[in-house]
DNA sequence: GCTTAAGTGTACCGATCTGTTAACCTACTG
DNA sequence: CAGTAGGTTAACAGATCGGTACACTTAAGC
């Protein structure tokens, strides 16, 4: 059992449960799509949702490191930073894989708050907020972890929304609105410069 | 086939669908929640697909009139019924069958976009959208329809925040975090009183 | 050269999935 | 009274679900 081989398969698994939701995908759709045997993929994983819970920590990893890097490319101020989430955003909704936050999707057809799935993908949010709250700090926002706690409700409601305008059933271009929306909240947050 | 059994059939498998999410109830399941037997079901329903299809629609009926209704209990001013939305939000977050926004989990299970399920998804937030927007406007908002869609980022992102929240994964009053947010963008975009 | 770990293919398990079939019951209506 | 609409129970398809059993191959390490 080498450990990249178990890697390969949550990142493999987790392409195909992003395109195709949990439960609709049977663990012989994913041993057909990563090529292994469903024994091999029983021995590295005892359950399918032992399988679900590596490919969310994938995930987390892979759109945190993503997100930080971007904004911190786009801008190198923190309240900079912090707006230009809504960029990094936009690009993220324009990619045609995009599909929505998997931790949303994830909380959504695992809904007991109990279940380890659920609890995780709290758990990335809660991570990301801190992050947030932390930026707003060193920008000298009057309450820091106000304003982290608006900016991650602007970025669910855009992730939100970018799904559903997704086919053009949802008017508007919510990137573009949840930055115009934030930057008046970080002025409203922030000192007068 | 009378037509409120049909109804009533909808009106259970709403709760199922609510509380178990779409792929993980059964037909079989629904039938023993609703008592009807199988035959019947499939008598009012050709598939599943059209039943829940039969229950996003009661779901929109639903909580659109409930929500326009509380507001319009909560204040008289369209401005203020705006902000009101998140002291109603609030009250649906605190009652302890949430699960979050139906119309979320839909999309999230049925992901592509051509999924008559998907569409009627998005269909709902639109008509929220634009009921925002003629409050927007009623209230004398300078651009009434950026102002409705930032108030939907807010009401979304609260709406998965809550969710989040729920077993304490997350920290935060997202209904008061995003009355906050609401309040702050009102401010800025209604002409000084 | 032998052992052992890692992986393979294939067949299978019982349960559940959506959906169907057939025979029967019951109550209203012409 | 006969016909019919709406319902019942119960068994059954055929597929797929998560997960396992068994016999085999391949490659590395001692």
């Amino acid at each position: 059992m080498r450990p990249n081989k178990r890697d390969e398969l949550v990142r493999k698994a987790l392409t195909v449960f992003y395109r195709n939701g949990f439960h609709a995908t049977g663990m012989d759709m994913l041993v057909a799509e990563t090529g292994v045997s469903k024994t091999s993929m029983y021995k590295h994983f005892r359950t399918k949702e032992e399988l679900i819970l590596a490919v969310l920590r994938l995930r987390d990893e892979n759109f945190r490191h993503w997100l930080y890097r971007r904004i911190e490319e786009l801008s190198d101020t923190p309240d900079g930073q912090l707006l230009a989430m809504f960029d990094a955003l936009s690009e993220w909704f324009e990619k045609p894989e995009f599909r929505g936050c998997m931790f949303i999707k994830a909380s959504a057809e695992f809904q007991d708050v109990r279940h380890p799935i659920h609890a995780q993908s709290a758990a990335h949010k809660q991570i990301l907020q801190d992050h947030f709250a932390k930026l707003a700090a060193e920008a000298g926002a009057n309450q820091p972890l106000d304003l982290a706690r608006q900016l991650l409700l602007l970025k669910e409601g855009a992730i939100v929304s970018a799904v559903m305008a997704r086919g053009g059933g949802l008017a508007g271009d919510p990137a573009a609105d949840a930055k115009e929306a934030a930057r008046s909240l970080l002025s409203l947050h922030l000192p007068r410069p």
